[in-house]
DNA sequence: GTCTATACGAAGATAGAC
DNA sequence: GTCTATCTTCGTATAGAC
């Protein structure tokens, strides 16, 4: 299937650009080249163009780090938790800071259209939606109450998210250590 | 001073447009004929280009807030806590979710400059220091021990940025207000 | 000192050759 | 079906007329 792993190695590509340089600030032309495929290809995988290309992207990123926090989740909401910020923190020093969550990237660079959400934004949001109820649903199960359980869910993941990029722009660790450490107590007694 | 306002105007104009749009989609052209400045004149006001309006434009949004911020800690940390959210809670629902946070989106958008840091970057960094030194000297004067009161700090500014961006992806306040609503009840009790 | 006109490159997208 | 060549628009930045 050169088919389908050309198309991959497309989306995934797509998918590490956005992480780096943010949505608009990513070519299409760019990610064909880096990838080793000819730009009219990549229109050829993707008809609907570079918002289809960008919330497959979106959607890639959500799966690998939703799969991840499934494996982690089997042994309790806190081991999740460790391995959500786990998760990041890799990313931040394995690019030396240069790249963080191209979910969050789509979330805050909405395009000039005045109209209804694209593709990617959508993608945005159930990738959250995703995260939530997978954190939620280990909270509950640890005895959190239901209704404290989605909303501790909705701080974790904002928290991460933003101290992801508060890392990245001062070059440092020390934002996304110290959000991580808070929330593990947090967590761990309960509240 | 007609050039103080204009000049004014223009860092004004980029970081609303920054706010909503992010950094790459951004351009001068627009900021400038959004501004009623001709496009020549914004390399008078600015000889670093681009990225010195971007820096100017951080430091003019992370300053208003950080006045806000000032005022509502005067009474407490609580009360600063719950200005910071209702903050970007207005900046949501203002825009019908279209705008955000412009200190986030330029942290998440680091261009392709293989080098250093831009000046746009460093007052993002600037801005998260200031809104997380002024929250940690509150909750130290509200009793939390040293270090817990950075710590804390450092989750109040990343979950509310995270909440704004999830916010924005979902276009409800849902996210916001939970987030807000955890950390309220976080702070609270004391921890 | 302000602004018009323009240089130069790169973006998204497509037409049409192989 | 794949890929090359190109269309059109827009980006940053500047030169030089007023």
């Amino acid at each position: 299937m050169s088919d389908t792993s050309s198309r991959q190695q497309l989306v995934a590509g797509a998918a590490d650009m956005i992480r780096r340089r943010g949505l608009n600030a990513t070519s299409i032309r760019e990610v064909a080249k880096h990838s080793g495929a000819p730009l009219g290809s990549t229109y050829h995988h993707f008809p609907g163009g570079k918002d289809q290309l960008a919330a497959e992207a979106v959607r890639h990123a959500a799966e690998t780090t939703a799969r991840a926090l499934d494996a982690a989740l089997e042994t309790g909401a806190v081991e999740g938790l460790r391995t959500f910020f786990a998760l990041w923190r890799d990313v931040l020093v394995r690019t030396d800071f240069r790249a963080g969550c191209p979910v969050l990237a789509v979330s805050v660079e909405e395009p000039q259209s005045g109209g209804e959400p694209t593709a990617a934004l959508r993608a945005a949001a159930e990738a959250f939606d995703g995260w939530e109820h997978r954190l939620a649903t280990a909270l509950r199960a640890q005895g959190t109450p239901e209704d404290r359980a989605a909303r501790r869910a909705a701080l974790v993941v904002a928290a991460a998210e933003g101290a992801v990029a508060m890392s990245r722009a001062r070059r440092s660790t020390r934002p996304l250590d110290d959000v991580a450490a808070e929330l593990a107590e947090l967590v761990a007694t309960g509240g």
